[in-house]
DNA sequence: ACACGTTACGGCAACCGTAAGGATT
DNA sequence: AATCCTTACGGTTGCCGTAACGTGT
């Protein structure tokens, strides 16, 4: 098979006119030129260069040979480009593409750029897992993992979960609330696989049918706007209504028993190259601020 | 710079759907199968296949490279097929390839016909000289050569030459001439830079000027018909007049003090490869009938 | 147990750079 | 002498096959 190293020296000795030029400008050594068209001889079986004084032109060989030289290198080339044009596709769940990842991806872009173009999609837990499976996202941040065998989680942040009322709420002036008094109130429910229902069981012990469910609605801003109007209170990433809670349009309280806090994920696939982009954008999350920021 | 054996290995892996049957489609054993795609990944920085039992398929990654990969081994198998059957061209002096070389030239296509297409260009010898320096032919064989740097030439054949005179020339019943008889002839010229003058000169010490010279012709046919014409005698390739000996249209004589032969040469370019066509085919004709034949 | 892919390892060749050696101008 | 390419050589790396090892069916 043709080593397409060689063929690069090939062509740079044709276009230089010269051993020595076209060493400097691949940057390698002379001898590595001679080698390399040597090689390529014998690959060939064909003398492709006329070694002249002052001036190396090609064979009636290496004349035939160089367009087929010059089309492979710019294919190599093209492909390469291809590839790292797609960059690096990070999938994360809603309320951590939204709330949380953004500066994150905006800094990884600006601090590494040789890992080319970032893009960043959004969408449902479940979704992100199935992107995963098939590759079509490089890296996910997610809400929960289930451990499934061919790719590797890291815990990325312990996030804190708050309960949120509407300002005129009974609650609005506590600090926190205890398991009772929430499953006294409708709790709505909001974007489905973000794992707060198994956050209440595991830390709370309450089973899903406990609770006095009220709406399930499919994101976090419609339920920012239904606990708002009203129609109950509900569970969510702190970080998720920090504009809100500042604001005033909402008030945060914490469950007395036990403060509540959900893992965030990223989750790769095991067999990513070390220097990969995701590994590298993986990598970046790790020294992110604790939880709580 | 990408390796066309690892590319070579991912489209097997591909269209193969595993890394078992790819390396049994290419040859070589599994370990090597999953070393050229993690070399290929790694290289390229991304994942490109996704292992799964019983199926093989490709990552987004793979997919987009798979075009560029089935484009690079399309055209590094052009490229070699492109040389291969531009074959071997030997370049022959007009009489060696007129009288000498045809029949060896199909033996040779018929005996290695893996060096592709063979053709013979005929021309005259300081014609083929230039053709060998430019690189037109990749194998010159001749009635002289002038061991210019840069080539080899091997000594093909010791072939004689002869006198030769129309039937009705006094000299016809005879087997040989002298010098002194060959002085007093119009000695027609054939074609020039065969070398004949210098043969005149280096074995029987006649000065270029001593000769008394007939016509010039450029053709050994040509040479023939003056002949048979009587405008003069003539020296020529044993082989050249052959036929004409035997019909009796031309008689051939010796020389008396030193009987005259010619060395043929192959020449070759110094920096073949050692498996080229140009090569295998001075190799052929080494072992060649030896002189007289 | 079987089928598939990975890891480990050892031998061999490829590769590259430094240094020295022609050859030509 | 200067330029250009080739040869020689050693250290490193790449490459491939055999054998042993996971892992999922």
């Amino acid at each position: 098979m043709l080593n397409l190293a060689q063929v690069e020296t090939f062509v740079a000795v044709v276009e230089q006119g010269g051993f020595h030029e076209a060493a400097r400008h691949l940057g390698v050594s002379q001898p590595t030129v001679t080698q390399h068209i040597k090689k390529l001889e014998a690959d060939l079986v064909r003398p492709l260069i006329v070694r002249a004084h002052g001036s190396a032109g090609t064979t009636s060989h290496g004349a035939a040979f160089l367009p087929f030289a010059r089309t492979l290198l710019r294919i190599a080339g093209r492909a390469r480009a291809a590839l790292d044009s797609r960059g690096l596709v990070i999938g994360a769940s809603s309320n951590i593409g939204v709330y949380l990842l953004q500066p994150l991806v905006k800094a990884f872009a600006e601090a590494l750029p040789d890992f080319g173009p970032v893009d960043l999609r959004i969408a449902g837990n479940p979704d992100i897992a199935r992107r995963l499976e098939d590759s079509e996202v490089d890296i996910g941040l997610m809400e929960w993992w289930d451990d499934r065998p061919g790719f590797e989680a890291q815990v990325w942040r312990e996030e804190p979960v708050v309960v949120i009322v509407p300002p005129d709420h009974p609650w609005a002036g506590r600090a926190s609330v205890d398991k009772a008094e929430l499953l006294a109130e409708p709790l709505i429910g909001g974007e489905p696989g973000t794992g707060t229902a198994r956050l209440l069981e595991r830390e709370l012990g309450i089973a899903p049918e406990a609770l006095k469910a009220g709406p399930q609605l499919g994101s976090t801003e419609a339920v920012k706007q239904a606990v708002r109007a009203g129609l109950g209170v509900s569970l969510t990433l702190e970080s998720a209504v920090r504009d809100e809670t500042a604001s005033g349009a909402l008030h945060a309280l914490s469950v007395r028993e036990r403060p509540l806090a959900k893992s965030l994920y990223a989750i790769l696939a095991d067999n990513l190259p070390a220097a990969s982009p995701a590994r590298a954008f993986g990598e970046f999350l790790r020294p992110a601020a604790p939880a709580g920021v």
